[in-house]
DNA sequence: CGAGATGTTCGGCT
DNA sequence: AAGCCGAACATCTC
């Protein structure tokens, strides 16, 4: 589930613990999410820290502890944040549960596609300052996309938008709306969109992108009721434009739904 | 019961 | 040699 707007509203769920200190650790270290982290520090010195800050940048979040800790959460496909009582016993998918006075911050993940990374540090962790600029940044800019776009020229522009280092947060849907309103067929290839169709991928992205952190991201609520996004999850889904029945195919790996008549 | 799921990474092929 | 594609990862749901 989670793109770009649902990490934001995950990382949210945490906030009841800021400000307070970390008293218990539980996690299930064996596990592949802890890979190449070092599972028995973050064991032994989280406890004692006090939760300081959060931040959501694309797919990821950083939580920022004293004593110079830093947790990084990836959710992976089916990752979840929330929080619950203190006395809160784990169960068989809570893989880290971060244990305070008054609650227990919980990150659960039944498929383990996501990830959890320590770090020791004044400064940021290094693979956290390196994300690329946000889609909706005054940096992220048309000439950006031009680029990426002449750089990948064989590239189905589905599995483009794909691409985390170009289009930080994009998923599987984000990237089947923004095709839909910049009415391009997913197989294009990036090298044969015309600089006005580079520019329209560009400007539907960046509104996709606003659009779904100013409804999502705030309480999980449903995008707009004219978005693409209501009919893409129905078997018979029509083309909120125009009606047609929309088609289904993989397209750089995933599925992806699109109507014929106006993405061509 | 089989197929597919909103993500990433790796290995093999071109 | 860069870049593309499919498979693998592990579990649940429809």
């Amino acid at each position: 589930m989670p793109e770009l707007a649902e990490v934001e509203y995950y990382r949210k769920q945490w906030d009841c613990g800021l400000r307070r200190d970390v008293v218990r650790v539980a996690l299930h270290g064996q596990m592949r999410l802890f890979r190449g982290a070092d599972v028995a520090r973050l064991a032994s010195l989280l406890p004692g820290a006090k939760l300081l800050g959060s931040e959501a940048r694309a797919k990821q979040m950083l939580f920022r502890f004293s004593r110079d800790l830093w947790l990084g959460v990836h959710l992976g496909m089916t990752g979840k944040l929330r929080a619950e009582p203190p006395d809160f016993a784990p169960g068989r998918h809570d893989h880290l549960v971060l244990f305070q006075k008054r609650q227990a911050l919980v990150f659960s993940d039944p498929r383990m596609f996501g990830r959890v990374q320590f770090h020791e540090g004044r400064e940021m962790p290094p693979w956290w300052a390196i994300l690329p600029p946000a889609v909706v940044s005054q940096q992220f800019t048309a000439e950006l996309v031009r680029a990426f776009l002449q750089r990948r020229a064989r590239l189905a522009v589905k599995a483009a938008l794909l691409v985390q280092s170009a289009f930080p947060g994009v998923g599987n849907w984000m990237a089947d709306e923004i095709l839909w309103r910049a009415k391009i067929n997913p197989r294009a290839l990036c090298g044969t969109l015309t600089e006005a169709r580079a520019e329209a991928l560009w400007r539907e992205a960046r509104e996709v992108c606003a659009v779904a952190m100013a409804t999502v991201a705030v309480d999980f609520s449903d995008p707009p009721a004219d978005w693409f996004y209501h009919e893409r999850w129905t078997a018979a889904g029509h083309c909120p434009r125009d009606g047609t029945a929309l088609c289904t195919a993989q397209i750089g790996g995933r599925t992806t739904r699109w109507c014929p008549r106006c993405q061509r």
